[in-house]
DNA sequence: TATTGTTATACTCTATAACTATA
DNA sequence: TATAGTTATAGAGTATAACAATA
């Protein structure tokens, strides 16, 4: 995928190559090292699939979450990604101004909005699930379809 | 844990846990999603096992590196680690303040530095590795001692 | 008194680029 | 011409804190 000449230099940054010269010791023993360097190699994916869109994670999973949870308050929807409220405010800023969300005022609290998908943020939110779950399978195809299975499994035993 | 007043204002920022009102689509079903969710838990388990250590994953990485490779060069911890060589500089700085690594000059090379671990450094990464790992097993006691080993497996063949 | 949205701010992390000294 | 180290800078991401409006 990448051509620009990098001579001996290594991997280039943001990378997870491994290097064959060095000796990572029992690193690959642990989960947090092992989960950091699969997760970098599925946002890579991510990438490759949104490529030109403009997407980044966050920005998926809150048009996700906006799909399955129409009328949701900005604060439940920071609940929902983990993050603050001042970061969905931002988050849902960005998808107002592509007329991928829109802020609906509520009739029984006047202080809460409520965010519902546009047409094109529902469109969107289709066409990029079919790329995202398309890009997933490719990352994955080293895996059998049951070790697919029992991967996603054992995450989410370990994650509960 | 946590026992600060938070009301009913939802998880902490920053936090993975799940809110039961919501619906997360099939979110859980993208390897990038659940990879990241449980990379949260794994490091919240590092940060536990280190907490007023002023360690971080990657000054964790570099350490192990350093004790498994005497003798390498900034740029080559920068590879292995994945990280651009400014990275690698301001980290070696951090070690090199703390007393844990050192800079030597070499012979045959005089652009680049030897990195070794101070005494101090040495026995510092014992310890560390030490609790990482037993903070690893109580994190992942959920799973079974096969469950766990076929975690490392498949996280290590779905990055590979 | 608590919650929602908002805004401003700050901090961490890390990539990029330019420079120097060696090779 | 390429590499190792260094330094400065910039950008992304995101937490904190304070405030007004509403509950």
């Amino acid at each position: 995928m990448s051509s620009a000449p990098r001579s001996a230099r290594g991997p280039r940054p943001g990378s997870n190559a491994r290097v064959a010269s060095i000796d990572y010791g029992n690193l690959h023993a642990h989960y947090g090292y092992a989960l950091k360097r699969a997760q970098i190699a599925a946002f890579d994916a991510f990438a490759r699939a949104t490529a030109g869109m403009q997407m980044t994670p966050p920005r998926y999973t809150a048009l996700v979450i906006l799909q399955a949870n129409p009328g949701i308050s900005q604060s439940a929807l920071g609940s929902a990604l983990g993050t603050a409220r001042s970061g969905a405010m931002m988050l849902t800023d960005w998808l107002v101004r592509r007329d991928l969300a829109e802020r609906r005022h509520r009739t029984d609290n006047k202080r809460a909005w409520g965010l519902y998908l546009t047409c094109e943020g529902a469109a969107l939110v289709v066409r990029l699930k079919r790329r995202v779950f398309a890009h997933d399978q490719r990352v994955a195809a080293r895996l059998t379809a049951r070790e697919r299975r029992e991967l996603l499994r054992l995450l989410e035993k370990f994650t509960e």
